[in-house]
DNA sequence: CTGCATCCTAATGGATACTG
DNA sequence: CAGTATCCATTAGGATGCAG
């Protein structure tokens, strides 16, 4: 009884998913890849806004090492890079969706809570 | 046509709930918490394994703020507080419960690979 | 257009000692 | 037992300039 194993977890499979979706952009870009299906690197910039091109590079690195999502390069003056999702990548789609809506209700609430107390 | 709004979106939903939930501890917090119904300060601290006293108070100060735990203080001597989680973060579930599936296969794939390397 | 390099600041996390 | 408080290390993230 009381025995579900209250023992230490080290590797965890739920930390291991979070160290590869964390971080400040990481969710919005692949569900913006999710909802383009295929973004260049201007534009993908453009729709995160507040990042630099440092952090915007060193992310979709990131999740180009992590299988994530798939780097093309179109050899041309100038160049063009499309980023998209890879199959592993859209796996975690619907988990974003559940959370982007889950998000969604939680700022409905801070609203609501809001104007009631400025009433 | 190409028009699903390559505009700047500053407010994101996506964004607003991985500010909840990220952080190095949360996640996990939120599955023991499920697994366990409710969990003792140092059970949590045990189950964790590697966190520090600061890191964990912090965090739960955290998610308590947020509405996604409940916490319960005993008024005995020894002191005993107990955390839960609030109906808002019991709908996280199961989108952490499908995350951790999502690690796990990852994790499987990863050994396989280098098992295949190493022969 | 799609980055890389450098330098810098802010935020996160950790070690340790102490307390009601 | 369940924390606080203090100080320190590491990492994440940002500003700016330059390049193929």
């Amino acid at each position: 009884m009381e025995n579900k194993s209250e023992t230490c977890q080290p590797t965890c499979s739920v930390d291991y998913a979070f160290r590869r979706i964390g971080g400040k952009y990481k969710g919005r870009i692949l569900w913006y890849l999710h909802e383009h299906k295929t973004l260049r690197y201007g534009a993908l910039k453009r729709i995160l806004c507040d990042v630099t091109t440092k952090m915007l590079t060193q992310t979709l690195r990131e999740l180009e090492t992590d299988n994530l999502i798939n780097r093309k390069v179109y050899h041309e003056v100038p160049p063009k890079v499309e980023y998209s999702l890879t199959e592993t990548g859209r796996e975690l789609i619907p988990f974003i969706e559940y959370l982007r809506q889950w998000g969604d209700r939680q700022i409905e609430k801070e609203n609501k809570n809001s104007q009631t107390y400025q009433l």
